[in-house]
DNA sequence: TAGGCTTTGTCAGTTTTCTGTCAGACTAAC
DNA sequence: GTTAGTCTGACAGAAAACTGACAAAGCCTA
């Protein structure tokens, strides 16, 4: 994992970087939020530990600021302070955890962790609801533990109406996914993938909602 | 935002329901990981808030049973232990986040927030009165926890009605809503509709003023 | 390259569901 | 009791969706 650690004090800097490396993660430390925004435009990080303060900057200014340039990697803030307004506010500011100091260091690693394992659960991404079961990667659906054999459009098509997490998604936005918008299909053809879906997978797995859309019920 | 709150104290339970509640969050309370299964298996959810102590198992190891079953859902740990060696029990099995009672409700809350928004799920603006509920998001409407089914006009209608918080709306006004008025139709088409609506609602829940129109009443 | 198999969009016919209209009943207010 | 407004069951037209058949295209194998 590669972390971009921000921290003026030379101390907790030190002893953060030496316990990261220790853990296997390669870490960038600087001290300054000016640094930081290099480092940022330069590299790529899976994770950053901010300081509340910084010299040059408030950590949470630099924060908010970098979430509105679309920087969405996961940010531990550190801080000494406790009052709760003030974890809100760092929370609230596009923080995704926080601690406040003196911290343990395995509490710090075990956070670390836990924000880690997120990205990697949405890369991987394996899509279940209820019994049904979609791995992007390897394209295999199983639904209650046996596979099932799908042609590539039904996938895409069962794919994206499980992203969208039991919400209803309209035909348009499966032609858009499924053909880019280049080839011209009728709306017709959606309901006949829908259709061929259904014959595999059982009624009951896919529900409509005239005028609205599909989407994928829990089995 | 849509919340399962697993937690055995009744009076904690309560409070933090009311609390979700009041933010505007759905809120579904059990006491027990097996009525968290089931709720799990049932519907969706964007966020648990799970307690580390439940009568019939350790929350943690329902937690972990249910990472492993595929549930990628974020995951709030609420504790009474602040041993740190727990701590990290809790994020490595699967915790996202962390809470040591007594907390601050509106850490709590901020940390939802934090929670949710990685998700990068919408704030749902849920509309509720009463025991209704309907979410404009998934186009789901629930009365008293249980979903009923409406169709697009009927939905539009409601929701229309229930955006305007308590006021009488008039026939004219949902009629605009509903057709735009590209659609000129009789006022008795929404009659029409409203006398569906109360089939599938009850009576008692949509109520008429002669000559002004019609609102929907708390339940 | 031919033949067989699968995939998939289109068409057409069918089925399902929605929804506006009508008519007659009902109701509240005067 | 009258009246205007509202409610609702029945109905029918329309819209949306479903599905079997078919054919074009792609792919694999011999």
């Amino acid at each position: 994992m590669k972390i971009l650690l921000v921290e003026d004090d030379p101390q907790l800097g030190a002893s953060l970087e030496r316990a990261l490396h220790h853990d296997g993660s390669v870490c960038e430390w600087v001290k300054t939020a000016e640094d930081a925004e290099l480092a940022l435009d330069v590299s790529f990080f899976d994770l950053i530990i901010l300081d509340w303060m910084l010299p040059d900057q408030q950590g949470i200014y630099f924060l908010k600021e970098a979430r509105k340039r679309g920087v969405t990697i996961p940010v531990l803030m550190l801080t000494a302070r406790t009052a709760t307004s003030e974890k809100i506010e760092g929370l609230d500011g596009g923080a995704d955890d926080y601690l406040t100091k003196p911290f343990d260091l395995d509490e710090l690693f075990a956070r670390l962790r836990s924000l880690g394992r997120r990205r990697e659960v949405k890369a991987s991404s394996e899509l279940v609801i209820g019994g049904l079961r979609l791995c992007p990667d390897r394209h295999e659906v199983s639904l209650n533990e046996e596979e099932i054999q799908l042609s590539k459009t039904e996938f895409l098509i069962l794919q994206k109406m499980m992203e969208s997490q039991g919400r209803y998604i309209s035909k348009s936005q499966l032609e858009e996914y499924a053909y880019n918008w280049d080839n011209c299909v009728t709306p017709n053809a959606i309901e006949a993938q829908i259709s061929r879906l259904r014959k595999r997978l059982g009624s009951g797995v896919i529900t409509t909602l005239r005028g609205v859309g599909y989407k994928v019920e829990k089995v």
